[in-house]
RNA sequence: GGACGCGUAGCUCAGUGGGAGAGCGCUCGCUUCACACGCGAGAGGUCGCAGGUUCGAAACCCGCCGCGUCCACCA
């Protein structure tokens, strides 16, 4: 150990690039991270983690999340390191298949080697993708290492791995026995780009300027109606015109038909509540074939559904009429161009609206009605609603819940099925001779209607419909595991805002209706980091910063800090300097720790270190003082973490090593510690005494900060502990109660704020750094801290009475409770501190005056509480004694 | 259109009923025997605007202005 603490001397800084990886091993071989399936569930703790897509790679979101969820999984796996018996703490990693993403970007790859997944086949194609997948898709663990997430790296789980796809298709059976899964012919969201159906949480709508054209329809019989259409190219598959059923002007013309321009087709005239009697004309044409509300329309009226745009973007041949082939776009000028032909155009206005464009490819949603397999989540959301109500899952922070209770009560039907070939295949089975559906785990032999031969669906369930299972599943479900048994149901589940719906409501309503129990009792919203401009973090903008590279220049302590401390219950920019603080708060932990622990070698001997009582033997005003500090900063930590408030938590540590223990208590025992080539004249126990303290601060402190900031702290713990165990594995600091010490705290701030006026002051007067001034203090509250008031501030104290010093003062400095008066002015400006101790005056005067005023409210004095007075009044007390003074 | 949130120091943000705070930046002073990724001392704010409640408002309520996010089928 000798050895150890004497190469502490020549690292005068923490260099996180050093010890990372070399630390990161020793837990992974530790085994540490990786629970036995044991222990009671009530008492074992876990996390699932959200699974990152194969394709990605570390972005900042991640970061916060690993970073909130291994602070969590720490803290939590400390306090279970002295339970007895003990309980287990496990966070359950894995990554997601990613369905669109994944295939675009193997599509992309076939591209640019000149070849199409088409060309290649499904089956090779889906060999390629899992090919790819072993090469690339293990990136992402690789970089949570480096954050030094604490996952469980010996489990790690895939949404496409045998067991899980086993566990997607009994679901799927499940829900399709309960009738919840059907298939139907239905508009969707269709995503030209990636050739597939869509869900409804895949659109987003993007404002646009669209021209708003007014086209004339005549009407059989004389007469005409004007409907109004940003999309005249879906005019082609219209067979209707409609109206409200009360408006006055258009009640004649129910009955009635139109005749559909270019195409000459009759269309009815119908009355329907939809229409908006205040907006443009009052009437509109139905496309039931291209719009959600038309179909809707259509539907009651039972009208026909002509579709004119085809899965390819295009206009199809059955009833694009001469526009067959034209893009949807291409088709809209030349339909233009034909009606002004015409003399139908009757106006053409700008207009802003909201147009939906996929989210995957981020092309134009093109509503068309298709053949696919729905979810329907009535039946589903109902407990799912319950769960949030009843708060056996808790919402944090809880102005989500009302978000999500809004959308779990309006839920509509999932669309489950997706074009692509890179997913869980529906486990469907149509015979190929009487057409009959088998919907079964396993694909039957034959059909069971006419023992004709099947074929399975071509489709792949919407990758979220396997992520809907992930806490669970990842545990072994359905199968009874040990694992399930004691890590189910997770206890939080952390994420940010916008998959809500799209993850989280799917995995409670999929958790209860599958495993009776909501998969997780705590669902923590983080903060979205936007660019230091306040932007979105997109590569495309250019606006994105890599935690890596971060973590590179700045060491992963310092990121994860960083990213702790600028979160909140709201989306944040980015904040280089809070990362800088963690670095710096790195750095101090490991100079103060250093500083020390060669002290206390150099003072002790290492024997005498080794044999030092573990707990403190307290015996001055700085030692209580800290003492009581560390205490409560035990307290605040374990309850902001467990609050889910890991941005105070954060900044808490900081304040206390910064603000206490390096800029104070360590200033203040220093004095103490022999300089490595003096001997000591304090006496054995004095010295004892202090190493105990010091050390017992520095490990508790070490620890306590062990979630936030893992390596500088388990580095520092090789040193501090001699027992050579882990800190990820040592118990959580926790505060006692009995070295809470008021006293010693009133005492030792007091002296604080006097130190910090008389430094003031100096600086002020222009007195030299080195330079001891002679003074006496005229306050009667510094008997404890005189001595440590002088050497900090550098005074020479004189004895004496008060009164006579006032006569002999040649200027007073105030602090509180009273005067320091100073003896003597050699090599001060005098000038400036008479200047300045008007200035302070004055201030004092003003502050006096304010309380004055308060107090003489009577409507104060009669309704605030007594102890907001009492405290008033000491206060008037002390400043006029000041003010008196000076 | 609905919901939620934000507007506090040059920047990024805490503070949610009784003395305006932090980090960074800025100024001044320190090669003080842990740390110059350091130490000490400072300057800097009509707490978006207007009204109300209260003995007392940055905080609570109402309105307005500005900004953001989510949800929603007005062509």
């Amino acid at each position: 150990m000798a050895e150890r603490i004497a190469e502490l001397e020549s690292r005068t800084r923490f260099d996180p690039s050093d010890v990372e990886s070399r630390i990161f091993q020793r837990w992974l071989d530790s085994g540490l991270f990786h629970p036995e399936p044991e222990g009671d569930p009530e008492r074992n703790y876990s996390i699932a983690i959200p699974p990152p897509n194969v394709t990605g790679s570390l972005h900042m979101g991640h970061a916060l999340n690993g970073s909130i969820q291994d602070v969590l999984i720490r803290y939590q796996r400390m306090k279970a390191a002295d339970r007895t018996p003990p309980s287990r703490t496990k966070w359950i990693l894995g990554t997601d298949h990613a369905g669109i993403a994944t295939q675009a970007q193997v599509e992309k790859a076939l591209l640019a080697e000149g070849t199409s997944r088409h060309e290649l086949g499904r089956e090779a194609f889906v060999e390629r993708v899992w090919d790819w997948r072993e090469h690339y898709g293990h990136t992402i663990v690789e970089q949570f290492k480096r954050l030094g997430a604490s996952c469980d790296y010996a489990e790690e789980r895939f949404t496409l791995d045998d067991g899980y796809a086993r566990a997607v298709a009994d679901v799927f059976v499940r829900l399709y026995e309960k009738g919840w899964i059907y298939r139907d012919r239905y508009i969707v969201n269709w995503d030209p780009g990636s050739r597939s159906a869509i869900s409804d949480l895949e659109v987003e709508g993007r404002r646009e300027t669209d021209t708003l054209y007014s086209i004339r329809y005549d009407l059989d019989g004389g007469g005409s109606v004007t409907i109004a259409t940003v999309r005249p190219e879906t005019m082609l598959g219209d067979t209707a015109v409609a109206v409200h059923p009360d408006d006055e002007r258009y009640r004649d013309l129910v009955g009635r038909s139109a005749i559909l321009p270019l195409v000459g087709r009759h269309l009815p005239v119908i009355a329907d509540g939809y229409v908006k009697m205040d907006f443009g004309t009052g009437q509109l044409k139905i496309t039931p074939a291209h719009d959600p509300n038309d179909f809707e329309i259509g539907r009651r009226h039972d009208l026909d559904q002509v579709s004119v745009i085809g899965e390819d973007g295009r206009m199809t041949a059955e009833a694009g009429e001469r526009f067959a082939g034209l893009t949807a776009m291409q088709a809209r000028e030349a339909v233009v161009a034909a009606l002004a032909e015409e003399g139908r155009i009757v106006a053409d206005d700008t207009y802003k609206h909201e147009v939906p464009y996929s989210h995957r490819s981020g092309e134009r949603i093109e509503p068309l009605i298709s053949l696919q397999w729905f979810m329907d989540m009535t039946e589903l959301a109902k407990p799912a609603i319950q769960a949030v109500l009843d708060g056996e899952v808790r919402i944090v922070p809880d102005n989500n819940r009302r978000v999500y209770l809004d959308w779990m009560a309006a839920i509509r039907p999932w669309c489950v099925s997706r074009q692509l070939w890179w997913g869980h295949r529906l486990p469907v089975y149509y015979c190929e001779t009487c057409s009959h559906i088998h919907v079964a785990a396993s694909e039957p032999e034959a059909c069971s209607e006419c023992g004709g031969r099947l074929r399975q669906e071509e489709d792949v369930l919407d990758t979220w419909f396997s992520s809907a299972l992930w806490p669970f599943a990842t545990l072994g479900w359905p199968e009874q595991t040990p694992e399930l048994a004691v890590f189910y149901p997770t206890n939080v589940l952390s994420t940010a805002r916008d998959i809500l719906f799209l993850w989280v409501a799917r995995m409670i309503m999929m958790g209860i209706e599958l495993t009776g129990q909501a998969p997780f009792s705590d669902v923590y919203i983080h903060s979205v980091i936007q660019a230091p401009d306040g932007r979105r973090m997109s590569k495309s903008l250019g606006t994105g910063i890599d935690p890596i590279q971060e973590i590179e220049r700045h060491g992963a302590d310092a990121v994860r800090f960083g990213l702790l401390a600028m979160s909140s219950t709201q989306d944040v920019c980015y904040s280089a300097e809070k990362v800088q603080q963690g670095q710096a708060l790195a750095n101090k932990l490991f100079n103060a720790t250093r500083f020390a622990l060669l002290r206390v070698h150099a003072s002790l001997g290492p024997e005498a270190v080794a044999e030092l009582e573990p707990e403190p033997l307290a015996r001055t005003v700085e030692d209580r003082w800290i003492l009581s500090r560390l205490a409560q900063i035990e307290t605040d930590t374990a309850a902001r973490i467990e609050d889910y408030d890991f941005s105070h938590a954060a900044l808490g540590l900081y304040d206390f090593v910064y603000g206490e223990l390096c800029d104070w208590y360590l200033e203040l025992v220093k004095h103490r510690l022999p300089d490595l080539h003096d001997a000591s004249d304090q006496d054995e126990d004095a010295r004892e005494a202090l190493a105990a303290t010091l050390l017992y601060v520095l490990r508790q402190t070490v620890a306590l900060a062990h979630p936030v900031i893992p390596f500088v702290t388990e580095e520092l713990w090789g040193y501090l502990d001699g027992s050579g165990d882990l800190l990820a594995g040592c118990e959580y600091p926790c505060a006692d109660a009995s070295l809470v010490d008021l006293d010693a705290e009133v005492e030792l701030e007091r002296a604080i704020e006097a130190i910090v006026a008389v430094r003031g002051w100096r600086d002020s007067v222009g007195a030299r750094a080195g330079m001891s001034i002679p003074a006496r203090l005229c306050a009667p509250c510094y008997e404890a801290t005189a001595p440590l008031l002088a050497r900090m501030a550098r005074l020479e104290l004189a004895d004496g009475d008060a009164d006579s010093a006032r006569g002999q003062a040649l200027v007073s400095v105030a602090v509180p409770g009273g005067t320091i008066e100073i003896l003597s002015a050699e090599g001060l400006d005098l000038d400036a501190a008479e200047r300045r101790r008007v200035a302070v005056a004055e201030k004092l005067r003003v502050e006096i005056e304010r309380i004055r005023g308060k107090l003489d409210n009577p409507g104060f004095v009669a309704k605030a509480p007594a102890a907001v007075v009492d405290g008033e009044r000491e206060r008037l007390q002390r400043l006029t004694v000041e003010l008196e003074a000076l």
